[in-house]
DNA sequence: ATGCCATATGCAACTAATTGCATAAGAATA
DNA sequence: TATTCTTATGCAATTAGTTGCATATGGCAT
Protein backbone atom coordinates (compact mmCIF):
# COMPACT_ATOMS: atom_id res chain seq x y z
CA UNK A 1 0.00 0.00 0.00
CA UNK A 2 1.11 3.34 -0.60
CA UNK A 3 -1.81 5.66 -0.91
CA UNK A 4 -0.88 5.90 3.01
CA UNK A 5 2.52 6.80 2.27
CA UNK A 6 1.88 8.95 -0.26
CA UNK A 7 -0.40 11.01 2.17
CA UNK A 8 2.53 10.97 5.08
CA UNK A 9 4.90 12.32 2.37
CA UNK A 10 2.26 15.43 1.11
CA UNK A 11 2.03 16.03 5.17
CA UNK A 12 5.52 15.92 5.57
CA UNK A 13 5.87 18.99 4.06
CA UNK A 14 3.20 20.76 4.64
CA UNK A 15 -0.15 19.95 6.93
CA UNK A 16 -3.58 20.22 5.45
CA UNK A 17 -6.86 18.87 5.71
CA UNK A 18 -8.39 16.19 3.23
CA UNK A 19 -9.86 18.60 0.75
CA UNK A 20 -6.27 19.88 0.60
CA UNK A 21 -4.78 17.01 0.17
CA UNK A 22 -7.39 16.17 -2.64
CA UNK A 23 -6.20 18.66 -4.37
CA UNK A 24 -2.62 17.94 -3.84
CA UNK A 25 -2.73 14.93 -5.60
CA UNK A 26 -4.38 16.37 -8.54
CA UNK A 27 -2.14 19.08 -8.98
CA UNK A 28 1.61 17.42 -7.56
CA UNK A 29 0.79 13.21 -7.91
CA UNK A 30 -1.68 13.06 -10.79
CA UNK A 31 0.71 11.84 -12.87
CA UNK A 32 1.45 8.56 -11.01
CA UNK A 33 -1.02 8.70 -8.62
CA UNK A 34 -5.09 8.43 -7.96
CA UNK A 35 -7.27 8.78 -5.32
CA UNK A 36 -10.36 9.43 -4.88
CA UNK A 37 -12.04 12.14 -2.37
CA UNK A 38 -14.13 8.74 -0.61
CA UNK A 39 -10.71 6.89 -0.41
CA UNK A 40 -8.72 10.14 0.93
CA UNK A 41 -11.18 10.38 3.70
CA UNK A 42 -10.96 6.93 4.62
CA UNK A 43 -7.37 6.32 4.68
CA UNK A 44 -6.78 9.54 6.99
CA UNK A 45 -9.61 8.19 9.83
CA UNK A 46 -7.39 4.86 9.69
CA UNK A 47 -4.34 6.92 9.74
CA UNK A 48 -5.66 8.80 12.76
CA UNK A 49 -6.74 5.82 14.38
CA UNK A 50 -2.90 4.37 14.17
CA UNK A 51 -1.55 7.40 15.56
CA UNK A 52 0.49 8.24 12.24
CA UNK A 53 -1.60 11.63 12.26
CA UNK A 54 -3.33 14.54 14.10
CA UNK A 55 -5.71 17.10 13.50
CA UNK A 56 -7.01 20.28 14.89
CA UNK A 57 -10.37 21.87 13.77
CA UNK A 58 -10.75 24.85 11.93
CA UNK A 59 -14.28 26.64 12.17
CA UNK A 60 -15.32 28.53 8.98
CA UNK A 61 -18.05 30.46 8.27
CA UNK A 62 -20.53 29.33 5.78
CA UNK A 63 -18.34 26.74 4.79
CA UNK A 64 -17.95 23.05 6.96
CA UNK A 65 -15.27 23.32 9.56
CA UNK A 66 -11.70 21.65 8.22
CA UNK A 67 -9.83 18.66 9.65
CA UNK A 68 -6.43 20.25 9.35
CA UNK A 69 -3.97 16.77 9.73
CA UNK A 70 -0.35 17.13 10.34
CA UNK A 71 2.21 14.12 10.80
CA UNK A 72 2.77 12.41 14.33
CA UNK A 73 6.55 11.24 14.87
CA UNK A 74 4.86 7.49 14.38
CA UNK A 75 4.20 8.47 11.11
CA UNK A 76 7.04 9.96 10.17
CA UNK A 77 8.54 6.92 11.47
CA UNK A 78 6.42 4.58 9.21
CA UNK A 79 7.23 6.57 6.38
CA UNK A 80 11.14 6.34 6.58
CA UNK A 81 9.99 2.52 7.68
CA UNK A 82 8.40 2.47 4.05
CA UNK A 83 11.15 4.29 1.77
CA UNK A 84 13.89 2.26 3.08
CA UNK A 85 11.94 -1.12 2.82
CA UNK A 86 11.70 -2.34 -0.94
CA UNK A 87 8.80 -1.92 -3.13
CA UNK A 88 7.20 -4.19 -5.58
CA UNK A 89 7.13 -3.21 -8.84
CA UNK A 90 4.00 -2.24 -9.88
CA UNK A 91 0.83 -3.95 -11.99
CA UNK A 92 -0.58 -3.11 -15.11
CA UNK A 93 -4.18 -3.81 -15.47
CA UNK A 94 -5.34 -2.15 -18.91
CA UNK A 95 -9.05 -2.96 -19.70
CA UNK A 96 -8.55 -1.31 -22.81
CA UNK A 97 -6.17 -3.93 -23.71
CA UNK A 98 -8.22 -6.79 -22.77
CA UNK A 99 -10.42 -5.45 -25.30
CA UNK A 100 -7.99 -5.25 -28.24
CA UNK A 101 -6.95 -8.72 -27.66
CA UNK A 102 -10.69 -9.70 -27.80
CA UNK A 103 -11.53 -7.59 -31.25
CA UNK A 104 -12.11 -10.58 -33.12
CA UNK A 105 -15.07 -10.59 -31.58
CA UNK A 106 -16.42 -7.75 -32.95
CA UNK A 107 -16.24 -5.34 -35.63
CA UNK A 108 -12.62 -3.78 -35.33
CA UNK A 109 -14.54 -0.33 -35.36
CA UNK A 110 -15.85 -0.24 -31.72
CA UNK A 111 -12.22 -0.85 -30.48
CA UNK A 112 -10.48 1.56 -32.83
CA UNK A 113 -13.22 4.34 -31.58
CA UNK A 114 -12.75 3.83 -28.13
CA UNK A 115 -8.70 4.04 -28.65
CA UNK A 116 -9.22 7.37 -30.62
CA UNK A 117 -11.31 8.61 -27.59
CA UNK A 118 -8.68 7.36 -25.14
CA UNK A 119 -6.40 8.86 -27.06
CA UNK A 120 -7.61 12.37 -26.96
CA UNK A 121 -7.89 11.75 -22.55
CA UNK A 122 -3.93 10.86 -23.18
CA UNK A 123 -3.44 13.89 -25.17
CA UNK A 124 -4.90 16.29 -22.95
CA UNK A 125 -2.86 14.44 -19.72
CA UNK A 126 0.36 14.93 -22.23
CA UNK A 127 -0.29 18.86 -22.63
CA UNK A 128 -1.12 19.32 -19.13
CA UNK A 129 2.28 17.35 -17.92
CA UNK A 130 3.99 19.21 -20.72
CA UNK A 131 3.00 22.59 -19.29
CA UNK A 132 4.02 21.76 -16.09
CA UNK A 133 7.35 20.99 -17.31
CA UNK A 134 7.52 24.39 -18.97
CA UNK A 135 7.07 25.70 -15.64
CA UNK A 136 9.74 23.93 -14.08
CA UNK A 137 12.24 24.97 -16.86
CA UNK A 138 11.41 28.03 -15.97
CA UNK A 139 12.78 28.24 -12.46
CA UNK A 140 16.00 29.08 -11.60
CA UNK A 141 18.93 28.10 -8.72
CA UNK A 142 17.57 27.02 -5.70
CA UNK A 143 13.97 26.83 -6.58
CA UNK A 144 15.23 24.40 -9.41
CA UNK A 145 16.70 22.40 -7.64
CA UNK A 146 14.13 21.98 -4.94
CA UNK A 147 11.74 20.79 -7.30
CA UNK A 148 13.78 18.20 -9.39
CA UNK A 149 12.34 15.23 -7.59
CA UNK A 150 9.20 16.26 -8.63
CA UNK A 151 9.99 17.22 -11.99
CA UNK A 152 11.75 13.26 -12.27
CA UNK A 153 8.00 11.71 -11.56
CA UNK A 154 6.49 14.26 -13.75
CA UNK A 155 9.08 13.18 -16.18
CA UNK A 156 7.50 9.56 -15.87
CA UNK A 157 3.61 10.94 -16.31
CA UNK A 158 5.15 12.66 -19.80
CA UNK A 159 7.22 9.53 -21.43
CA UNK A 160 4.50 6.89 -19.99
CA UNK A 161 1.91 9.35 -22.07
CA UNK A 162 4.03 10.05 -25.06
CA UNK A 163 4.66 5.80 -25.59
CA UNK A 164 0.84 5.41 -24.89
CA UNK A 165 0.45 7.81 -27.74
CA UNK A 166 2.97 6.21 -29.71
CA UNK A 167 1.12 3.05 -29.31
CA UNK A 168 -2.36 4.18 -30.51
CA UNK A 169 -0.26 5.50 -33.46
CA UNK A 170 0.90 2.20 -34.30
CA UNK A 171 -2.31 0.29 -33.53
CA UNK A 172 -4.51 2.80 -35.71
CA UNK A 173 -1.55 2.06 -38.73
CA UNK A 174 -1.66 -1.45 -38.14
CA UNK A 175 -5.40 -1.71 -38.55
CA UNK A 176 -6.50 0.32 -41.40
CA UNK B 1 -13.47 -4.78 -13.63
CA UNK B 2 -12.16 -6.54 -16.38
CA UNK B 3 -10.74 -9.20 -14.56
CA UNK B 4 -13.83 -11.33 -15.41
CA UNK B 5 -13.76 -9.67 -19.08
CA UNK B 6 -10.40 -11.24 -19.68
CA UNK B 7 -11.02 -14.91 -18.38
CA UNK B 8 -14.34 -14.76 -20.68
CA UNK B 9 -11.93 -13.67 -23.39
CA UNK B 10 -9.54 -16.52 -22.75
CA UNK B 11 -12.48 -19.11 -22.57
CA UNK B 12 -14.12 -18.07 -25.50
CA UNK B 13 -11.14 -19.02 -27.54
CA UNK B 14 -10.46 -22.34 -25.48
CA UNK B 15 -12.19 -24.01 -22.85
CA UNK B 16 -9.48 -24.50 -19.27
CA UNK B 17 -8.73 -25.42 -16.05
CA UNK B 18 -8.09 -21.95 -13.89
CA UNK B 19 -4.45 -23.82 -13.36
CA UNK B 20 -4.64 -23.27 -17.49
CA UNK B 21 -5.83 -19.84 -17.12
CA UNK B 22 -3.88 -18.95 -14.70
CA UNK B 23 -0.28 -19.87 -17.33
CA UNK B 24 -2.09 -18.12 -20.19
CA UNK B 25 -2.86 -15.28 -18.50
CA UNK B 26 1.24 -15.23 -17.49
CA UNK B 27 1.91 -16.62 -21.41
CA UNK B 28 -0.36 -14.26 -22.84
CA UNK B 29 -1.46 -11.14 -21.29
CA UNK B 30 1.17 -11.22 -18.70
CA UNK B 31 2.71 -7.85 -20.33
CA UNK B 32 -0.90 -6.23 -19.54
CA UNK B 33 -2.92 -8.08 -17.12
CA UNK B 34 -2.12 -9.74 -13.50
CA UNK B 35 -3.66 -11.83 -11.31
CA UNK B 36 -3.11 -14.48 -9.02
CA UNK B 37 -4.15 -18.29 -8.59
CA UNK B 38 -6.16 -17.36 -5.66
CA UNK B 39 -8.20 -14.63 -7.47
CA UNK B 40 -8.44 -16.77 -10.49
CA UNK B 41 -9.51 -19.12 -8.74
CA UNK B 42 -12.18 -17.23 -6.55
CA UNK B 43 -13.25 -15.74 -10.01
CA UNK B 44 -14.28 -18.65 -11.67
CA UNK B 45 -16.06 -20.02 -8.80
CA UNK B 46 -18.48 -16.30 -9.13
CA UNK B 47 -18.59 -16.31 -12.46
CA UNK B 48 -19.96 -19.96 -12.42
CA UNK B 49 -22.50 -18.85 -9.85
CA UNK B 50 -23.70 -16.53 -11.85
CA UNK B 51 -23.85 -18.74 -15.00
CA UNK B 52 -21.13 -17.12 -16.98
CA UNK B 53 -19.47 -20.50 -17.28
CA UNK B 54 -20.28 -24.02 -16.90
CA UNK B 55 -17.51 -27.16 -15.77
CA UNK B 56 -17.07 -30.72 -16.21
CA UNK B 57 -14.66 -32.19 -13.65
CA UNK B 58 -11.81 -34.77 -15.23
CA UNK B 59 -10.39 -37.28 -13.00
CA UNK B 60 -6.48 -37.75 -12.92
CA UNK B 61 -4.02 -40.42 -12.13
CA UNK B 62 -1.64 -38.99 -9.16
CA UNK B 63 -2.57 -35.24 -9.80
CA UNK B 64 -5.48 -33.78 -8.52
CA UNK B 65 -9.03 -33.24 -10.23
CA UNK B 66 -9.54 -30.88 -12.95
CA UNK B 67 -12.41 -28.65 -13.45
CA UNK B 68 -12.71 -27.95 -16.91
CA UNK B 69 -14.62 -24.67 -17.69
CA UNK B 70 -15.97 -23.29 -20.70
CA UNK B 71 -17.89 -19.95 -21.84
CA UNK B 72 -22.17 -20.30 -21.95
CA UNK B 73 -24.33 -18.43 -24.18
CA UNK B 74 -24.81 -15.76 -20.82
CA UNK B 75 -20.90 -15.29 -20.68
CA UNK B 76 -20.98 -14.77 -24.32
CA UNK B 77 -23.49 -12.21 -23.95
CA UNK B 78 -21.86 -10.76 -20.96
CA UNK B 79 -18.91 -10.24 -22.97
CA UNK B 80 -20.40 -8.82 -25.72
CA UNK B 81 -21.75 -6.23 -23.95
CA UNK B 82 -18.48 -5.34 -21.90
CA UNK B 83 -16.76 -5.16 -25.34
CA UNK B 84 -19.43 -2.50 -26.25
CA UNK B 85 -19.37 -0.42 -23.74
CA UNK B 86 -16.86 2.26 -22.64
CA UNK B 87 -13.77 1.70 -20.51
CA UNK B 88 -12.34 3.65 -17.76
CA UNK B 89 -8.71 4.94 -18.71
CA UNK B 90 -6.74 2.68 -16.31
CA UNK B 91 -5.29 4.91 -13.31
CA UNK B 92 -1.91 4.57 -12.34
CA UNK B 93 -0.30 4.05 -8.58
CA UNK B 94 3.29 3.34 -8.23
CA UNK B 95 4.60 3.66 -5.12
CA UNK B 96 8.31 3.79 -6.69
CA UNK B 97 7.27 7.44 -7.84
CA UNK B 98 5.82 8.19 -4.77
CA UNK B 99 9.38 7.11 -3.15
CA UNK B 100 11.07 9.25 -5.56
CA UNK B 101 8.68 11.97 -4.41
CA UNK B 102 9.81 11.36 -1.41
CA UNK B 103 13.77 11.19 -1.58
CA UNK B 104 14.59 14.78 -0.06
CA UNK B 105 14.12 12.70 3.49
CA UNK B 106 16.55 10.20 2.76
CA UNK B 107 20.06 9.69 1.04
CA UNK B 108 19.04 9.44 -2.32
CA UNK B 109 21.10 6.80 -3.40
CA UNK B 110 18.79 4.65 -1.23
CA UNK B 111 15.81 5.35 -3.91
CA UNK B 112 18.72 4.85 -6.96
CA UNK B 113 19.50 1.36 -5.56
CA UNK B 114 15.83 0.68 -5.92
CA UNK B 115 15.33 1.86 -9.38
CA UNK B 116 18.32 0.37 -9.98
CA UNK B 117 16.57 -3.26 -9.31
CA UNK B 118 13.22 -2.12 -10.82
CA UNK B 119 15.49 -1.33 -14.09
CA UNK B 120 16.59 -5.28 -14.00
CA UNK B 121 13.41 -6.24 -13.56
CA UNK B 122 12.05 -4.25 -16.77
CA UNK B 123 15.02 -5.14 -18.65
CA UNK B 124 13.96 -8.88 -17.94
CA UNK B 125 10.56 -8.28 -18.88
CA UNK B 126 11.66 -6.09 -22.28
CA UNK B 127 13.73 -8.95 -23.42
CA UNK B 128 11.18 -11.60 -22.96
CA UNK B 129 8.64 -9.42 -24.49
CA UNK B 130 11.17 -9.12 -27.56
CA UNK B 131 11.31 -12.97 -27.93
CA UNK B 132 7.29 -13.15 -27.79
CA UNK B 133 7.97 -10.25 -31.03
CA UNK B 134 10.61 -12.56 -33.14
CA UNK B 135 8.29 -15.22 -32.56
CA UNK B 136 5.17 -13.69 -34.25
CA UNK B 137 7.29 -11.80 -36.69
CA UNK B 138 8.62 -15.58 -37.75
CA UNK B 139 4.75 -16.13 -38.63
CA UNK B 140 3.48 -16.10 -42.18
CA UNK B 141 0.54 -15.43 -43.95
CA UNK B 142 -2.89 -16.51 -42.52
CA UNK B 143 -1.17 -17.31 -38.50
CA UNK B 144 0.28 -13.54 -38.69
CA UNK B 145 -3.32 -12.30 -39.33
CA UNK B 146 -4.37 -14.23 -36.98
CA UNK B 147 -2.42 -13.34 -34.20
CA UNK B 148 -2.12 -9.41 -35.46
CA UNK B 149 -4.34 -8.41 -32.24
CA UNK B 150 -2.53 -9.94 -29.78
CA UNK B 151 0.68 -8.80 -31.14
CA UNK B 152 -0.88 -5.03 -31.01
CA UNK B 153 -1.05 -5.55 -27.42
CA UNK B 154 2.55 -7.03 -27.05
CA UNK B 155 3.81 -4.31 -28.94
CA UNK B 156 2.20 -2.18 -25.95
CA UNK B 157 4.00 -4.02 -23.30
CA UNK B 158 7.36 -3.06 -25.30
CA UNK B 159 6.93 0.38 -25.51
CA UNK B 160 5.95 0.52 -22.26
CA UNK B 161 8.53 -1.08 -21.07
CA UNK B 162 11.06 1.00 -22.92
CA UNK B 163 9.72 4.17 -21.93
CA UNK B 164 9.98 3.26 -18.35
CA UNK B 165 13.68 2.39 -19.27
CA UNK B 166 14.06 5.10 -20.65
CA UNK B 167 12.96 7.43 -17.80
CA UNK B 168 15.42 5.44 -15.33
CA UNK B 169 18.13 6.59 -17.85
CA UNK B 170 16.76 9.61 -17.49
CA UNK B 171 17.12 9.73 -13.55
CA UNK B 172 20.07 8.06 -13.29
CA UNK B 173 21.72 10.93 -15.43
CA UNK B 174 20.03 13.75 -13.25
CA UNK B 175 20.92 11.91 -9.84
CA UNK B 176 24.46 11.96 -11.03
C1' DA C 1 16.81 -39.25 2.34
C1' DT C 2 15.37 -34.49 1.87
C1' DG C 3 13.85 -30.67 -0.21
C1' DC C 4 12.02 -28.25 -4.04
C1' DC C 5 9.20 -27.80 -8.22
C1' DA C 6 5.10 -28.54 -11.06
C1' DT C 7 0.48 -29.90 -11.04
C1' DA C 8 -4.21 -28.80 -9.10
C1' DT C 9 -7.64 -26.57 -6.09
C1' DG C 10 -9.41 -23.96 -2.52
C1' DC C 11 -10.68 -21.15 2.17
C1' DA C 12 -10.26 -17.35 5.57
C1' DA C 13 -8.97 -12.99 6.95
C1' DC C 14 -7.69 -8.86 5.66
C1' DT C 15 -6.68 -4.61 2.97
C1' DA C 16 -7.74 -1.58 -0.86
C1' DA C 17 -10.80 0.71 -3.84
C1' DT C 18 -15.34 1.79 -6.04
C1' DT C 19 -20.14 3.21 -6.21
C1' DG C 20 -23.66 5.56 -4.47
C1' DC C 21 -25.63 8.36 -1.17
C1' DA C 22 -26.00 12.44 2.14
C1' DT C 23 -25.41 17.22 3.86
C1' DA C 24 -24.70 22.27 3.37
C1' DA C 25 -23.84 27.09 1.82
C1' DG C 26 -21.85 30.68 -0.91
C1' DA C 27 -20.47 32.06 -5.59
C1' DA C 28 -20.77 32.09 -10.38
C1' DT C 29 -23.17 31.28 -14.58
C1' DA C 30 -26.98 30.61 -17.85
C1' DT D 1 -34.49 32.37 -11.14
C1' DA D 2 -32.53 27.84 -11.64
C1' DT D 3 -28.60 25.20 -12.15
C1' DT D 4 -24.02 24.16 -11.54
C1' DC D 5 -19.42 24.64 -9.25
C1' DT D 6 -16.42 24.87 -5.30
C1' DT D 7 -15.67 24.11 -0.69
C1' DA D 8 -15.88 20.49 3.00
C1' DT D 9 -16.83 16.04 5.16
C1' DG D 10 -18.40 11.49 5.71
C1' DC D 11 -21.03 6.56 5.81
C1' DA D 12 -22.60 2.07 3.89
C1' DA D 13 -22.42 -1.53 0.77
C1' DT D 14 -20.06 -3.81 -2.47
C1' DT D 15 -16.29 -5.38 -5.34
C1' DA D 16 -11.42 -6.31 -6.07
C1' DG D 17 -7.15 -7.92 -4.67
C1' DT D 18 -3.50 -9.65 -1.19
C1' DT D 19 -1.48 -12.66 2.25
C1' DG D 20 -1.18 -16.72 4.36
C1' DC D 21 -2.50 -21.24 4.92
C1' DA D 22 -3.95 -26.11 3.55
C1' DT D 23 -3.87 -30.46 0.88
C1' DA D 24 -1.88 -34.03 -2.22
C1' DT D 25 1.27 -36.61 -5.47
C1' DG D 26 4.89 -37.52 -8.69
C1' DG D 27 9.33 -36.17 -10.52
C1' DC D 28 13.85 -34.16 -10.28
C1' DA D 29 17.90 -32.60 -8.17
C1' DT D 30 21.24 -32.45 -4.03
Amino acid sequence: MSLKHAILTLLETEQGSGYDLLKRFKERLGFFWNASHQQIYLQLKKMHLDGLIEFETQNQQGKPDRKVYHITSQGHEALMQWIESPIKISKVNDGLLVKLYAGHLVDISVIQKEITEHKDMHTRMLNTFLEFENDFKALEGDQKKQYSLPYLTLRRGILGEQAWLQWAQEVEDYLV
